[in-house]
DNA sequence: GCGACAATAAGACTTAATCCTAATATTATC
DNA sequence: GATAATATTAGGATTAAGTCTTATTGTCGC
């Protein structure tokens, strides 16, 4: 199945690239839209799909609504819990994990995904006075 | 806002434990009708999340649906790809992590979540088949 | 340029999960 | 045990992320 390269494919990506937050699926959409819009929700789906799983993007799943990461090496993510804002995390993947996890167990490891879970220093100071 | 101790929790904590495995939300819905057909669904995943909440149980975040673990303590995950089957895995809880990404991002760090993913067992010899 | 077929638009559809309200059950106090 | 306060439930409507379907379009090898 070769990959044909596509303006929508094009424009996803760039879009993604564009941000240096992590922004959501239904977010990237409304960007794409304001390029080109007559591009349908549906092909935006797909294609960070398709971008994730090559490795183009990076895939982060967090509560709510997955989101995309521009950076293409693994990594680890921060969650806000209080305003669902996501950060890269500073530490780096631990790739020996992958190899005792497969020994241990007989999966084939493909990665890990580690998520930090916490208040961010702005939703700190909320909770402590709301 | 004093807990009070309801039938239905109970139920759906009693079939959480009673499952070595890791169900879904609506899994346990289904157990838990069988012993009260009248319990909705909105009690039960109010439960699920009443539950994990104070630590009574383990909340496990995949793909298309949400899974529930009757272990306690902090631990990782294995989830395969092609099944969906989740397992625990043969790893200690990092705790230090926590501490040093706590103490270089300025987050409250609460913990983390780890996910191994790959193809178990059984899925690695159909896929090299089918 | 032409043809094969990968990819798209549009919107219907699926499904996990949440929300709403009146009714009910639990707990503390008597 | 009765009573009052209120946390919780049942039931079903609702939301929202994401997927699927089909006819149509766009890309790319030749």
């Amino acid at each position: 199945m070769p990959r044909k390269n596509t303006k929508q494919r094009q424009l996803i990506l760039e879009a993604v690239r564009s941000r240096a937050d992590h922004p959501s699926a239904d977010e990237i959409y409304l960007d794409v839209r304001e390029r080109d819009s007559r591009i349908s929700r549906g092909t935006v789906y797909r294609n960070l799909s398709i971008l994730a799983e090559s490795g183009e993007i990076t895939h982060v799943k967090v509560p709510s609504a997955d989101r995309y990461d521009l950076r293409r090496e693994k990594h680890y993510h921060l969650f806000c819990t209080r305003c669902g804002a996501v950060y890269d995390a500073p530490m780096p993947y631990q790739e020996e994990y992958d190899l005792s996890v497969e020994a241990a167990t007989g999966f084939r490891i493909q990665r890990h995904r580690t998520i930090f879970e916490g208040l961010c220093a702005g939703c700190q100071s909320q909770a402590a006075s709301g």
